[in-house]
RNA sequence: GCCACUGUGGUGGAAUUGGUAGACACGAGGGACUCAAAAUCCCUUUUUCGCAAGAAAGUAUCGGUUCGAGUCCGAUCAGUGGUACCA
């Protein structure tokens, strides 16, 4: 052992030993006392950031403290290749974005390496490669052969002068990023998934995802959005049209003021024609991006068509509108409009100056408007006078009864649009014929493979002009034939990455079934970020592939850690803000255990974590006293018998409390500060010299394995040194046997709620011989002579209040 | 806008089930060592008042429940993530 600390040296032979033993295939031979760690793998986008170092920090610790409880742990990594940047990239600097992400990922890679994540390398994958990006092309025909993806016109943010389909973060105050004119909504063929076929499986699965977050299983539950309500048929006044509006508050049928219909509604589309206002209003909204987000931050705007629908109860004539904030694709497309109980409906009938009648009452009967409770029903003719519960089952029925609506249940969930019209992506394996009939490509002819010749320039579907590539001949008839120009979403390819690692290498399935006993995924670690999309749709994507009959269960992913942002002067870490900070740098100075020891201490987990230059010296000193007291314990310390057990005592502690920190409750930041105060009581004891050699030597070790998920280079160092046989393979610490523990506790005397006095007695006393102890306390007794007790509240070997007069 | 989350010293954070607010660190101040500096070590460090003993206030803001609230409930404010074509 060396007597100064030199990261650099020591973590390269460590890592020389872990990257040699090459053992992937033995270990997926059996699942008994499987345990499969995967941290979300990452778009190459050049080098890693700090989100990424923190993420797999936290994998790496998961796998190292399994490894060590003697689990058959499988951790590994790839890349989601397929992506916008790549394209970008191609169009900025002329690079092919084949080349561009290959370069990234052999940088990305030898940054993790250095990291010392324990990864099983030999099952690497990467989602661009023909060998992964055939089982998808595969899989989808499987799903057009069972009638789950069908084709449909749909909207997309079109360029009109770069003549490109913009993604919405390319949309910059409604504004194509490149060519800066204002984006138009144009409709396009495009694919979808079924996912709304599978919308009640989703939601009611949820409740199997134990290990889950509450937040994320909220957030996916809000999302999938699955709600009972009333259609309700308008009669047109002028023909025999209906509006048919949804809503699940039936209970307010008789506040209708207005309805409104979206700007691409049909009634929207024939008024534009005659009505030169209209028209302009509906241009004038179609030029917005599209976006849920930005519908709904637009100001209210909307327009009267003339027309006017019949109340279907009242017979009353409402007012037709077309109205900027009317979503297409949630509902109807048709909003009865509620002012008086519904924000957007209010503000609107404000603007407008349109009716508004009250009829919910609310306790205190107050003209507050807009009330948004259930409450007792008022201008509601027969149905006055009953509360909305009972309401809204009466208004139901009654429209059932007479034909005017009818009861139905709507989700959220959108179904999934799967095409983009970019180059770097899993092209769509079909074709079509001259007569505009599809057709899959033969399974024999997989992967459709992208050409490698491509002119990206930014303008035009680079697939779509690539005619050599795009004409094509039919297997079948010999006919002329075009290919399908549109490649998956990126999002296609995360969903079932984690199937694939388990058997990459594999040309003749998906994977095999010999590895269906390693799924679920045990321990997933991610971005807070993912929490709706990709999560999701990877939830999805399993139960497609589990009807196919590939794996057993309902849910790839059993436990779930999602993880903060890391932030630099309060803001997420950007090229653009110049606030990166780059993980190499930090290696070359610190080494890789002060990087992990650091992102670990900084801030729990699950919580966003702001960057400190300063904050990781502290990380470095730690370690440079704990690499100076081993040297001293194992080189010179030669103290016989111990003093007094506190610090054994504490050892035990320690190891209790850490080992819930990390297998328990995912807290690295607690567990490396219990360790930390165990280290700064070992380091009194040698000082003082109370401590034995031989308990010196165990406490040494017991850090060095607490410590060694986390900073597990210096660690290994150290037990190398200290006990040479179990270096390479150390267990979870054990405690020392026979220890007396502490049978003193502190008790705490509260006056009235507030802290006045401490004491020290046994374990495990009753009130009465607490009281007794109390007397004799003179802190306490100056509050308690005198005075009036009213109440003693006594929580055993905690605290004891007296409330007092 | 909507959905989810967060808000505690100068800073990152701790307080696990409603029971000692500020563990563990960073920074700062003071000291030791040194010709000097770096490194290292020791002491102090929520605020206010006080020589001290100690007292009072204090967990974004306002209110509530409770013997007792950072923790539970209601309202408000601020920030972060997502919002279906960034991944």
């Amino acid at each position: 052992m060396n007597k100064d600390y030199h990261p650099k040296e020591i973590e390269k032979v460590a890592q020389n030993i872990w990257y040699q033993k090459h053992d992937t295939k033995d270990k997926l031979s059996s699942s008994e006392n499987k345990y499969y760690v995967l941290s979300m793998f990452p778009y190459p986008s050049g080098k890693l950031h700090m989100g990424h170092v923190r993420n797999y920090t936290i994998g790496d610790v998961i796998t190292r403290s399994n490894i060590m409880l003697g689990k058959n742990v499988f951790q590994p990594m790839g890349w989601d290749s397929f992506g916008l940047p790549a394209e970008n990239a191609a169009i900025k600097n002329k690079v092919h974005p084949e080349e561009w992400t290959k370069s990234n990922i052999s940088n990305m890679k030898s940054q993790l390496k250095n990291i010392g994540i324990l990864y099983d390398w030999e099952n690497e994958l990467s989602t661009a490669d023909p060998d992964y990006f055939k089982w998808e092309q595969w899989f989808f025909l499987k799903l057009l052969k069972k009638g789950l993806v069908y084709r449909k016109l749909s909207e997309v943010n079109w360029d009109p002068i770069d003549q490109t389909v913009l993604a919405n973060e390319q949309v910059i105050d409604g504004k194509g990023w490149r060519s800066g004119a204002p984006v138009e909504r144009k409709k396009i063929p495009q694919w979808f998934l079924k996912i709304t076929a599978f919308a009640d499986e989703l939601l009611k699965d949820i409740d199997k995802l134990e290990g889950w977050p509450e937040s994320v299983k909220l957030m996916q539950k809000n999302w999938i959005g699955k709600s009972k309500g009333l259609n309700i048929n308008f009669k047109s006044e002028h023909d025999d049209k209906i509006f048919t509006a949804f809503t699940t508050r039936p209970d307010t049928i008789f506040g209708v003021t207005y309805i409104a219909v979206s700007i691409n509604h049909e009634l929207a589309i024939q008024s534009s024609k005659s009505n030169k206002d209209i028209h302009s209003f509906i241009s004038k909204y179609k030029k917005q991006k599209l976006s849920e987000e930005s519908s709904a931050k637009i100001e209210k705007d909307g327009i009267f068509t003339g027309k006017y629908c019949l109340h279907p109860i009242t017979e009353e004539k409402i007012p037709i509108w077309v109205a900027n904030y009317v979503l297409d694709n949630y509902g109807t497309g048709v909003v009865m409009g509620v002012p008086a109980h519904d924000v957007r409906d209010y503000d609107f009938a404000k603007k407008f100056n349109l009716k508004i009648i009250k009829v919910i009452d609310d306790k205190e009967s107050s003209t507050n408007l807009p009330f948004l409770e259930d409450g007792m029903l008022m201008n509601s003719q027969q149905f006055n006078g009953i509360h909305s519960d009972v309401a809204k089952e009466k208004i139901t029925m009654h429209f059932d009864k007479n034909k005017l609506g009818k009861e139905v249940t709507t989700y959220r969930l959108r179904d999934w649009g799967i095409s983009r019209q970019r180059y770097w992506g899993c092209p769509i394996p079909v074709y079509y014929h001259d007569d505009g009939t599809v057709h899959p490509i033969p399974e024999e002819q997989l992967p459709v493979r992208l050409p490698k010749n491509v002119n990206l320039d930014g303008e035009g579907n680079p697939l779509n002009k690539n005619d050599k590539w795009k004409n094509f001949t039919c297997p079948i008839t010999g006919k002329n034939a075009t290919r399908e120009t549109d490649t998956f979403d990126t999002f296609f390819e995360s969903s079932w990455y984690y199937l694939r690692f388990l058997d990459p290498h594999n040309k003749n399935e998906m994977f095999n079934e010999k590895y269906k006993s390693w799924l679920p995924v045990d321990q997933y670690i991610g971005g807070i970020e993912h929490a709706i999309l990709h999560l999701l749709y990877a939830r999805f994507f399993y139960k497609l592939i589990r009807d196919e009959g590939l794996v057993d269960n309902d849910e790839p992913f059993k436990s779930l850690l999602s993880q903060g942002m890391v932030l630099k002067d309060g803001a997420k870490m950007s090229k653009s803000k110049g606030n990166t900070v780059d993980p190499d740098e930090m290696i070359n100075k610190y080494g890789a255990d002060t990087i992990r020891l650091f992102i670990l201490f900084a801030a729990p987990p699950e919580q966003n974590l702001e960057w400190s230059d300063s904050a990781i010296e502290g990380g470095y000193k730690f370690l440079k006293r704990l690499w100076k007291l081993s040297y001293l314990i194992n080189d010179s310390y030669s103290i016989s018998g111990d003093e007094n057990n506190k610090i054994l005592i504490k050892h035990n502690e320690t190891i209790d409390k850490v080992t819930a920190d990390i297998f328990e409750r995912k807290s690295y930041n607690t567990a490396i500060a219990a360790i930390m105060e165990f280290f700064n009581s070992l380091s009194k004891s040698v000082d003082e010299k109370s401590i034995s050699q031989k308990h010196a030597r165990v406490c040494t070790c017991t850090i060095a394995k607490l410590l060694y998920p986390i900073t597990p280079h210096i660690c290994f160092t150290i037990l190398s040194v200290f006990e040479a046989e179990e270096a390479t393979n150390p267990q979870w610490p054990e405690k020392i046997d026979g220890i007396d523990d502490n049978k003193e506790v502190q008790i705490i005397v509260q006056i009235n709620g507030k802290l006045r006095s401490k004491i020290i007695t046994q374990v495990g006393l009753q009130e009465d011989e607490i009281l007794k102890i109390i007397q004799k306390d003179p802190k306490s007794r100056e509050y308690l002579v005198g005075s009036n007790i009213l109440k003693t509240i006594y929580i055993k070997d905690k605290l004891i209040n007296f409330v007092i007069k």
